[in-house]
RNA sequence: GGCCCCGUAGCUCAGCGGAUAGAGCAACCGCCUCCUAAGCGGUAGGUCAUAGGUUCGACUCCUAUCGGGGCCGCCA
């Protein structure tokens, strides 16, 4: 149940009523009627533009549609005053009946309640981390992790089909150094003294790969060329990096459906597909790039390479999708990707890329839109940089990686919920600095506290509760504004869904769930001034069964918004 | 030079084309005999970078300019 959109039909049927009976012209468009909640809670419940959008079609002063339809609402139950304002807004009051249902309902539904059919039918992928199979995630990995795992579930929520998924870049020149750098700590197994080189990984996260390695081949690799143990050494090595990126992904509680080997396009013919399918369309062609104008490298020379028509499809110059040596580019894996998750037959592509890949954003779509003939939408979100402070100073160090701060490290610093619930209190196309020492803080500028404290606060009255043994009824006895409040907040949850899932923000959720708690924590206080707005009423189950439903059901929405967000509520603080 | 992101209160940031632009922090003033004061209420604080345009209506969309960041063939 979205009461906004109830509501939106109610008055689109009473539009049409108006149509029939002759006092709004035909032919005239319901799209872009909205009803949303007034930016001012005393202009009332809700207010739609609907007068001033049809004015004009209408060829009618907004104030007379307005009045006409405040006059034909009043017949619908839900509604108890419509009055126009302004330039000719329709403020409507709702009935109380509307707020305890909207109790009753978010208690009966629980865990689906805010549920969304929103995305029913369709199919949906979700790209995140994607990190390469080299070393421990870091904390740029973190947000794109969080991101993607708390949009994926988002879209869930909201009732789409979702695949999670991890493309492996284990293809490139750069799962060879990292083979290389596995040999130098297999040697130094072996007790040889090494020196790690510029283009080497020289992370102590390979040292017990290199003793692994030594546990499984013993001596069979020493002193040998590279062309005996390279190929081997490279799968043994990013085996060993993605079990332990799926290791790191699993303190965060990250869970990828679908893991996607880019090394599995070579020599399958694969990449070669989804290039001809280009080349059927006209889109490949053999060229020269211009040079980049401004600042031209000083080694540049033209050269003649495979190039993609990306241009035809909104970008700013053609791409190569090979190498002047003919092999391919980095852009030839990803473009068989791609056409590989359309030919699974999504109906949507999601990727989460970090912020330096912005100039890639263009040809990926291209190259979507070529392969689908623009059927099949690709949205890519780029995540910006974190900044770590601890005690007032940027963070930097790493001991188990040397150079960069790893999801570990947060992790341990902070624990998951903390980590998770952080890293979206942004947008992710803004930078976000991220507090060590304000993130476990427990007080009202620590979001994640606030919104756990309240769910802690109700977990603990209805623990009270259960001791009075009374009759858990669902309806609500509502009276008080600040009750009014809580109650028009649950409300826009299911509106807020559909909102943040259309929009790919979960952020938007975090935003909500930190309000709704105010509100709630607000109401709380009222219950100094005012006894008998709390919660408990000792000797009088009836009136305890009746103001604990809204309690209840805040404790329901605030699970759902943490669920989504993959925080876990508390029961009590500690 | 081109492309992408950002510019909102002293600070950190919200704001799906709607009304008088919001929250937290910092400042000031209040609230515990009471379900968790780990909380709540109030005061003060704004040329929404700038200039045009579209619209009944622009922080939101478009164009240009200024400022900050990122990216720009044979690295992924």
């Amino acid at each position: 149940m979205n009461i906004f959109a109830d509501i939106r039909t109610s008055i689109i049927e009473t539009l049409d009523a108006m149509v029939a009976d002759g006092v709004l012209p035909a032919n005239l468009s319901w799209g872009n009627v909205a009803v949303e909640p007034p930016r001012d809670a005393a202009h009332g419940d809700m207010a739609t533009n609907a007068a001033m959008v049809l004015a004009k079609p209408a060829s009618m002063q907004p104030r007379v549609i307005a009045e006409a339809l405040a006059d034909r609402l009043m017949d619908d139950p839900q509604i108890d005053t419509a009055d126009v304002a302004g330039p000719g807004f329709l403020n409507l009051r709702l009935a109380p009946v509307v707020w305890h249902d909207v109790v009753a309902e978010a208690i009966d539904a629980g865990a689906s309640f805010g549920h969304s059919g929103l995305g029913a039918g369709v199919k949906v992928n979700v790209e995140y981390v994607s990190a390469n199979p080299t070393g421990p995630l870091h904390v740029g990995h973190t947000r794109g992790a969080v991101f993607g795992d708390a949009l994926a579930s988002l879209l869930e929520f909201a009732g789409y089909d979702v695949t999670r998924e991890y493309y492996i870049n284990d293809g490139g020149a750069q799962v060879d150094v990292l083979a290389r750098s596995v040999y130098l700590r297999y040697l130094e197994a072996h007790g040889a003294t090494v020196a790690f080189e510029d283009g080497t990984y020289p992370g102590d996260y390979l040292k017990p790969v290199g003793e692994a390695l030594k546990a499984k081949v013993g001596d069979a690799y020493l002193e040998q060329d590279e062309e005996v143990w390279l190929a081997d050494v490279r799968e043994f090595a990013t085996e060993a990096m993605m079990d332990l990126i799926r290791e790191d992904l699993g303190l965060l509680g990250v869970r990828m459906d679908h893991f996607f080997s880019e090394k599995s396009l070579y020599g399958t013919g694969r990449i070669e597909e989804a290039i001809q399918d280009l080349d059927k369309k006209g889109l490949i062609y053999r060229g020269t790039l211009e040079p980049p104008k401004g600042k031209v490298p000083e080694d540049w020379e033209p050269r003649e390479q495979t190039l993609f028509r990306s241009t035809e499809h909104g970008d700013d110059v053609d791409r190569p999708i090979k190498k002047s040596d003919g092999s391919w580019t980095y852009f030839a894996p990803d473009i068989a990707y791609h056409w590989d998750k359309i030919a699974r037959d999504y109906d949507e592509l999601i990727d989460i890329f970090g912020a330096d890949h912005g100039g890639y954003v263009k040809r990926m779509k291209a190259a979507v839109s070529a392969l689908s003939d623009g059927r099949v939408p690709l949205d890519i979100k780029l995540t910006q940089l974190v900044k770590l402070f601890k005690d007032g100073a940027p963070f930097k160090m790493s001991k188990r990686a040397g150079t960069f701060v790893t999801l570990r490290d947060v992790v341990d610093q902070v624990g998951r919920d903390v980590t998770r619930f952080v890293m979206l209190t942004r947008k992710n196309d803004a930078p976000l600095d991220f507090d060590f020492d304000k993130a476990v803080e427990q007080s009202k500028d620590n979001p994640v506290f606030y919104v756990q404290y309240a769910h802690a606060r109700i977990r603990s009255v209805m623990r009270k509760a259960e001791e009075m043994h009374l009759d858990w009824s669902d309806n609500a006895k509502l009276e008080d504004a600040a009750e009014f409040a809580v109650a028009r907040k649950l409300a826009e949850w299911p509106r807020l869904v559909e909102i943040a899932a259309r929009n790919h923000e979960p952020h938007r959720v975090a935003f909500y769930l930190y309000e709704l708690a105010s509100d709630f924590h607000a109401l709380w206080n009222r219950g100094n001034e005012k006894p008998e707005l709390r919660f408990l009423h000792e000797d009088d189950p009836q009136a305890t069964a009746a103001k604990i439903a809204l309690p209840r059901a805040v404790a329901v929405v605030i699970s759902n918004g943490l669920g989504i967000l993959g925080v876990t509520p508390v029961e009590e603080m500690r």
